[in-house]
DNA sequence: GGATAATGATACGGCCCCGTAACGATCGGG
DNA sequence: CCCGATCGTTACGGGGCCGTATCATTATCC
């Protein structure tokens, strides 16, 4: 069942999430960043630096400064996998997890208030 | 009518166009930028820079800085207004309006392929 | 064990964005 | 007129992200 939508309820719901964004005081995360926060919340672990740079098509050092400013912001953490210490599994977080909860409220609430056409 | 949406969904929507977002080659526009440039090709003109740092809730430079950048990949342009010169009137590009085109297209193509909960 | 490959982090130079403050141009009221 | 208010822009100092190249660490294979 399949979400039935028209070109402008999507770009009214694209702008009033946006202006949303703007709106609350949040940092505002860079779109690979968002891409990054919701592949790991959405997609199944583990989740490494490799997998993640395969994911979206970036080198891998984007990243890893993703992670690094993300982590400052306690969106997720970092923990070395001890069956193989070149990699590093990245975690969830609770706050990562309030923070993508925000999200889809956010969008489920514009969604609703969207009329038709 | 609105769109009835569930939580999941809309994260997996907002997650799917942020990954297309990233792998297409456009340089990514920050969040201000997108809810600027949706702002101007959405709502009714005439546009100024004032109007859209209310609308926003952000300073002027952020907007005279945006309009520069966006307008060097053509999607806005500026013109004074000639009865009162002070203004300045923000434009849409054919360039903009296909750029809003394209997300509107990708938003809705990302909408239909999300199956239910 | 030693060479090779793979993983993630770091260094570097460059560019863009931010917020505050100040600026020139223009309008409007007295 | 002239003074104050308004408009958009620019200057400044600071910070973040980018891609490339390089690095240390760890695993693998002969």
């Amino acid at each position: 069942m399949a979400l039935e939508i028209k070109p402008s309820q999507a770009l009214r719901l694209w702008h009033q999430v946006n202006l949303d964004l703007v709106h609350d005081a949040q940092p505002d995360l860079s779109v690979r960043q968002v891409a990054i926060l919701l592949t790991i919340y959405l997609d199944l672990p583990p989740h490494t630096v490799r997998g993640l740079a395969a994911r979206l098509g970036v080198t891998k050092p984007v990243i890893t400064r993703a992670l690094d400013s993300m982590g400052k912001l306690g969106l997720v953490t970092r923990r070395r996998d001890e069956n193989d210490r070149r990699n590093v599994v990245i975690q969830r977080t609770v706050a990562g997890a309030l923070a993508v909860e925000r999200l889809a409220d956010m969008v489920t609430r514009r969604a609703r208030e969207q009329g038709p056409g």
